[in-house]
DNA sequence: GATTATTCGTTAGTATACAAATGATATGGA
DNA sequence: TCCATATCATTTGTATACTAACGAATAATC
């Protein structure tokens, strides 16, 4: 702990950015115990966005999962190789590419789903339910 | 929201991993906007703990700010490169090297602090007095 | 209708983040 | 002392994550 000023003193260990990286780490561990496929966080988000909207447009898609432009197009390839993502082009707007899930991908959802909720219990062990509650909640005002 | 099995339901929106990174991505903009150097939060973590120590090895100062060890090489060489942190063999352990502060690296860790404070200060803002001793606490728990 | 602005997707560059493999060096136990 | 084991640092490969710049296509404005 580091004394910075008169009264006042730092510690990494009580700040927010370094806890919220150090749950971050767990919980990437957590879903790499629990998924298949060898899918990712990001992945996974990206999937459940198009399961929940049919179809959407690249840029719409990194909008919806909160991701950048040129993140999204990256996870979208991986998924698209590994048969879960298909694209095609639409009609009323040349710039689009339309995404949408395969029969593979649309039938992995379910288990998805099952994996999903399995990972967020593991994930919040650790806290009383009531607890989870409020963590849940303050984290929602924080984004 | 999509129904899984009889009763349940799954929200992307309400899930903890998904929730983390978010809160993480607005941290990271908050800090990169109050941040000198050009640094980043992971630059950032490193340097308080070299500060702690005084003196670290490479597989040491990972371990401290939590990172594997190929990450922290890449943060440790890019520190280097700015001229903030520094090398030298250990005579005692060929194996390893010590790494320490520059000259220009202790110089400004009195403002990394003072930034350090804002930031976490501006990332909790959304948040009341109470609520933010409570989220810290329940991050901490999840570490 | 022509010009401007916006949106869409792509690409290149930098920085985490981790797994896995490697070589060099230390260390503990037989 | 020898050997198995562990530790240290490095390297390669893959996956986010964002910035910045780009061309193509669409929308808005005059």
């Amino acid at each position: 702990m580091i004394v910075v000023g008169e009264k006042t003193s730092y510690s990494l260990d009580e700040q927010v950015g370094y806890l919220l990286r150090l749950a971050s780490q767990r919980h990437a561990m957590i879903f790499q115990n629990h998924i298949s496929q060898g899918l990712t966080p990001t992945q996974f988000s990206t999937l459940i966005r198009v399961a929940e909207e049919g179809q959407v447009s690249q840029n719409q898609l990194g909008r919806l999962a909160a991701m950048d432009i040129a993140t999204i197009k990256g996870v979208v390839d991986r998924l698209k190789a590994k048969g879960l993502l298909q694209t095609a082009s639409d009609p009323d707007d040349k710039r689009r590419s339309i995404i949408s899930l395969t029969d593979k991908g649309a039938e992995l959802m379910q288990q998805l789903y099952k994996s999903g909720q399995s990972i967020t219990k593991e994930t919040l062990a650790p806290l009383k339910a009531s607890e989870q509650r409020t963590l849940i909640s303050l984290l929602k005002k924080l984004s």
